[in-house]
DNA sequence: GGTTAAATTTAACAACGTTAAGGATGCATT
DNA sequence: AATGCATCCTTAACGTTGTTAAATTTAACC
């Protein structure tokens, strides 16, 4: 019938995704265009409506391409869980930071259904470390607040080109007026840093570790 | 010379980003065009130009006249920096809250100058309170990614309509495959509640106030 | 009253997402 | 072999958007 045609469909839409995301490295997301995005598959721009409904559709594609890469292995036993989850935040990150805007690109578009089995594998894991359901959902979910704010600012400097060295010290000089301000940016190069965000990592991490304490075992 | 002149040009300036921001409400930020906006004003749509540079030089404004709306009181002596600390977090939602599309708009957008006053009131303040300066900017960036990242998520839900009972409830169908994901959103009406909000905060300060105690007070 | 600066209008441009209508292409059935 | 049909893409166009250029009104000052 047509397993040939729908393998040839999936293929296509991969296809387009991959070179979507590629071309969002290249151009940025601002400049990421349905025409640009045809030209570079050798099509015209309507021809994407055969494939995805509207632009949105592409976009929500390509962030869950983006931010789900590979199944999340479940909590194994007698393994620490604050590690295992610190270790998904840090996956969490580079996998938005391996690809231009995608904090923007990822804010503000449903989960799909590999997020959603993420999820759920870190409740059940979550669970089977002794937390509430509740508390597990809520730390998870302070968690991914975290993660994408922090990401969301990391990539929005970035990409004002405030990584350069002499805009940097020009930007300190702004900052006089306020001295604690400038004195902790000129220590930390800034407040996104790997280091503030392990920092940030591990204030939650040991939040969720003293509430998991302070409740008994067996509830 | 022309200091009428400099008071009505402030004046105009303002007078565009608060009717902006009243439009906002209207039709968020999608439809927010600058047409539609010199036409609330009786204008036309080049005449901004005059006075803005360019649209994200108005969105610029419109964010920081969100964000900030008075100026933060400092910790008072022997005040709790917890809850001080939480109900400016707590004041910052509600701020960011009271208008459609804030959080989107925010993200993305240098600090202006009240921000900046903001954060140097509350390093300070503190630093009175016994943290070290990178512990406190590291502490505050937490709960503003917090923050940031908890809003935006909300008010993408919120903008999508599904504060509707009658989706949520076909929502939770999908969820079927999900049993924990499922359970849990049947409890908490949501992933962005306030007692969610309250719950990320908490972990995020009694982070902080582990980090506080460990450390010697004389350093 | 004429000069000059401020503030706005009219007209237009290029680019965007999207729709409508219609061709190719190739497989399946008669 | 001819027909029918779904798939996939093209051409043409529409309405909107942010933005620019130039002309024009408005108002204040010497």
């Amino acid at each position: 019938m047509n397993g040939v045609k729908l393998s040839t469909v999936a293929l296509e839409r991969d296809t387009i995704v991959r070179t979507a995301i590629r071309l969002l490295d290249e151009v940025g997301l601002e400049k990421l265009t349905l025409r640009r995005l045809a030209t570079e598959l050798g099509v015209q721009a309507p021809a994407l409506y055969w494939h995805f409904k509207n632009k949105q559709e592409l976009l929500d594609e390509m962030a869950e391409a983006i931010s789900v890469q590979e199944p999340l292995r479940p909590l194994a036993e007698g393994e620490s869980w604050e590690e295992w989850l610190a270790e998904w935040c840090r996956g969490q990150r580079r996998a938005f930071k391996s690809h231009r805007d995608t904090a923007r690109l990822a804010a503000g578009t449903h989960p799909g259904t590999a997020t959603l089995q993420t999820v759920e594998t870190i409740l059940e894991s979550l669970l089977r470390a002794g937390f509430t359901r509740t508390d597990a959902m809520w730390g998870l979910g302070t968690l991914a607040s975290f993660l994408g704010g922090f990401v969301l600012e990391e990539q929005s400097d970035q990409e004002r080109g405030t990584s350069d060295p002499a805009l940097f010290e020009e930007a300190l000089e702004s900052l006089a007026p306020y001295p604690n301000v400038r004195a902790v940016m000129a220590e930390t190069k800034g407040p996104q840093t790997d280091a503030s965000f392990e920092h940030g990592l591990a204030l939650i991490l040991s939040g969720m570790r003293a509430r998991l304490e302070a409740q008994p075992d067996g509830r």
